[in-house]
DNA sequence: CTCGGTTGTCTAGCGATGCTAGAATCGAGG
DNA sequence: CCTCGATTCTAGCATCGCTAGACAACCGAG
């Protein structure tokens, strides 16, 4: 079976190779230049061949988002490891989202603006995106203060994160006033 | 001159006509059902009389963004107008701005999340959305906090109203626990 | 080593998109 | 009533996501 095994492995990395080039352009170009032609010729494939791997933009979208959701949670657990001071921790979490958010554009995008297709906050939440909620809780749960639900608590700051992250990167709040910002908000969500 | 004026009003008259039926038709069946044949055949002209009106689809966004901003500014106006207590105040406030967002998905959409080529935070911001930001100042203002600006308060709040508007509405949020969530947030950040 | 059949890929095309050029029509002023 | 400028429409361009059907490549059997 070893030739099915080659073709199989081929298979997976050319579909990795799709997400990576999806999102390499998304990057670069924004989501709106990642049409299905620009993509298959990146890949120097023709067009049905995306439709082969995914059942359609919607789907690539959500492959990165989970891409993004993976690197997100490792990005959030390498800031917060070995910092002992719970302040200087939520602190270093907050950056570390903020900056992941400011340096991954599209994939950022494709994981908390646009539709990918995934289902979130259920059951069947894949993986990387329940692991990604999990990163945060694990530094937010413990300064959540004492009668709240660490998991209400960490919707909570995520959501303000991501309206930061948001509202900033599009230019709808004043430019150079992030680290204030930052500081502002952790100084009075997390209870110390 | 009364026959140019005429032609002027109607012509007023038809521009509100396009942005109240592009909005309208947003808000029944989303901004990607709004196209500019839909839209024309709606108002009843063909498409390049859009044209004739605004630059292009982003454009007609905007117009309704705008429109948004405005009644974002009455809707908070009114719901914190005369309640004495500041922390009511600031739960009617933040209860009024996501009661909005989810009734109004399609503008608060064009207001805050899609492109309508508009200028935030800026000196030549147009009218509308800078009242709008006055509107969450004045009574966001006086629960900042001794030695916090007024604007950088108000951006950090409005920023996790808005993240918490957007994540619950596209289903990212667990659902049922907006009330707790707000109560939260209002209690952590305010300064009473 | 050849052949048949499956698997995989490509060419070509559909309906729809935003937007525009140029034809056609309308209406005001003489 | 007629002319001419302003206004509106018809028709079309390039591009979009997606798919049907033709074609080619390759594996296993004889």
């Amino acid at each position: 079976m070893s030739v099915q095994d080659r073709k199989q492995r081929e298979r997976a990395e050319r579909e990795r190779l799709i997400v990576a080039t999806a999102r390499e352009l998304a990057e670069q170009q924004g989501w709106d230049a990642v049409t299905t032609r620009r993509l298959a010729e990146r890949i120097e494939y023709s067009q049905p061949v995306l439709y082969s791997h995914f059942r359609g933009k919607r789907e690539i979208i959500g492959a990165v988002a989970l891409e993004a959701a993976g690197e997100l949670a490792v990005a959030v657990r390498a800031a917060t490891a070995g910092v002992e001071d719970p302040r200087e921790r939520v602190v270093a979490l907050a950056r570390a989202y903020l900056d992941f958010a400011a340096r991954n554009v599209a994939a950022y995008d494709a994981l908390f603006q646009l539709d990918g297709g995934l289902a979130f906050a259920v059951e069947e939440t894949p993986e990387p995106l329940k692991d990604g909620f999990a990163a945060l809780l694990e530094s937010l749960g413990e300064v959540a203060g004492d009668g709240v639900d660490p998991g209400l608590f960490t919707e909570v700051f995520w959501a303000s994160l991501h309206g930061l992250a948001t509202l900033s990167r599009t230019g709808r709040l004043l430019p150079g006033d992030a680290e204030p910002r930052l500081e502002l908000l952790v100084d009075r969500l997390a209870v110390l």
